[in-house]
DNA sequence: TTGAAAGCGTTACCAG
DNA sequence: CTGGTAACGCTTTCAA
């Protein structure tokens, strides 16, 4: 009649108590045992008889537990963007991801979609990140970085085109990108520059520095920038391309790889002579634009190596005092080939 | 001299008690009036200085030990994978995390390269999610999903192309795709086919099920499968279409539009005509591939909308005592263009 | 309508 | 070397 009708699944979860209890140790033995203590000697069969108590009950410590009695955690959030970030810099968090964990931070992604900046930056700041890395795109104000701050987040750090006031700043500043393509056009003797701007909501931080930078080299050259909105579907670059000819354009400058294949297919199949008429510049340096004929020309954008920015993270949290510091993290170099 | 060197952003964190205090409340009015309880009654004025208190301070409660005290909770864990993931699952996660977070979810990416499936089960373990989605390429043995829920988690749940023993599971059955392609290759007369097989590591569970589905497509149809190992750069694909002859195929699946598209190139460059001689098929049915002349075939992937998906995690973690659930996600269809 | 107190799981301090 | 104890911030009875 005793008989509890307990599955194991559904059991109360183990504690450090049950574990001590199991292993006929107290609390306080079993924290030194499983945290390898070293300001304590335990004598090795009591640390033997703790690991197989734990490893019995299938134990696992309680982040939330811990981190409360330690005052802080040592977790790096990274927000998460609404919108797909550009494959660059998938990998790049990627590494980054790996290099905290090598320095023994918990790395977690917290999406954001339909929250405002204020209200996400207060749902990040529950779960008490001792560092916030924020991508471009992600809305972070001063407001929300000084919730950040006093919920104990000791480095706050941006990471896209443009810096933040009051915040650490991984710049990858875009408008190298654009720069080189307009100097790259200029060089091949364009001076009525097209620069296509996407349509898709989401890219317009990347594509206004793109721009700007276009600009500033065009003014350096004296030639004309004309924006280009479009939308990635091949209904939009065919009505672009149909009214190619009285834009009187030169060369353009397509946002990226994939809006230069869509515009550069529909300017072929306007009649629209690839370089000749008009050339052709993309970024991102896909394999795939090497397939087209003409290749296509691109920027290839370089990022560096997100090791020394983990270490970088590590050192702001370990000494949080100083000045916003800015890192930039990007360059960007044309890479010619038959579309320019 | 008793002048004390606080800078606002290094004091310490506000918490409740601080709140109470400035309203000349108690902690627990604090927390009735935060938390709308209802089963209080709090006079206005009460409410109205609890807040500005609030306000005033920058009060943001403290996630870890709010489920402290409440023995659970609400974090959906998302490991994430490796690799980056195919662009169809990128808007699929978004729509998962959006739904969960309208179901008052809090959903945590949390990386896990370098670690093994049960160390990785156990990093999880550790922030006690209510639940965890793994997708596909995440390991998740039998052992870690036994530790997942012994922490708590009451609804483990895979994502991917195959289930997992002992866990939910959202299948995108990738051997569809392979079946689509197959099929559709069958159609148009072919029956020596190629498939390629990436040799990109971490591409393999996407791609050993969509070969399954070609064999067992082709089976059927009485034709013969070939596995082409290809990496993704030009020379492998090169070197592939200079044997393309002895290998005598008439057919190629290419894994998907990438690939495909890189092959298609080579075997054009190396003077095989497609699709006289060669048919060729890929997957995911990018908007690139429709820019190639001619224009590539292709097998379109649907996957189901993520709103039912939220909450059908909701539901199992409400009532977690069933059997393993699955379901399919995944449907796929040829796309005829010129390629085939 | 408000306040006092207990307790969640952990670890650090201090006696034994 | 080991064990008791207090405290981290929060919510929720129970009592006033």
């Amino acid at each position: 009649m005793s008989q509890l009708p307990e599955q194991p699944s559904e059991g109360p979860v183990p504690t450090s108590a049950d574990v001590a209890r199991l292993a006929g140790v107290s609390r306080a033995t079993v924290s030194y045992v499983l945290n390898n203590n070293s300001t304590v000697r335990i004598s090795d069969p009591t640390r033997r008889r703790v690991r197989e108590a734990a490893g019995e009950l299938g134990y696992v410590p309680h982040a939330a537990a811990r981190s409360l009695r330690a005052g802080h955690t040592r977790m790096v959030l990274l927000p998460a963007g609404n919108h797909p970030a550009a494959p660059l810099h998938h990998r790049f968090f990627h590494e980054l991801e790996s290099g905290l964990r090598r320095l023994d931070y918990t790395v977690v992604q917290h999406g954001s979609l339909g929250l405002d900046a204020e209200e996400a930056a207060r749902a990040w700041a529950e779960l008490r990140p001792v560092a916030v890395v924020a991508p471009g795109g992600i809305a972070l104000t001063p407001q929300g970085i000084a919730v950040l701050r006093r919920s104990g987040a000791r480095a706050v750090i941006t990471l896209g085109p443009q810096p933040v006031e009051g915040a650490h700043a991984l710049v990858m500043d875009e408008r190298e990108v654009g720069r080189c393509a307009t100097t790259h056009l200029l060089e091949r003797g364009r001076r009525r520059i097209g620069v296509v701007i996407p349509e898709e909501r989401g890219v317009g931080v990347f594509a206004e520095p793109r721009l700007a930078g276009a600009r500033r080299a065009a003014a350096g050259g004296g030639a004309r920038i004309e924006p280009l909105p479009l939308r990635y579907e091949e209904e939009s670059a065919a009505a672009l391309a149909a009214r190619w000819r009285t834009l009187g354009l030169d060369g353009v400058f397509a946002y990226n790889d994939d809006y230069a294949m869509l515009l550069m297919r529909a300017l072929q199949d306007a009649g629209i002579d690839v370089p000749g008429e008009t050339a052709v510049i993309g970024a991102e340096d896909l394999m795939l634009g090497r397939l087209l004929r003409p290749r296509l020309s691109s920027v290839r954008m370089e990022l560096a190596t997100a090791q020394p920015l983990a270490d970088l993270v590590d050192r702001l949290v370990r000494n949080p005092g100083g000045e916003p510091e800015r890192h930039d993290l990007l360059s960007a170099r044309a890479i010619p080939r038959e579309s320019t």
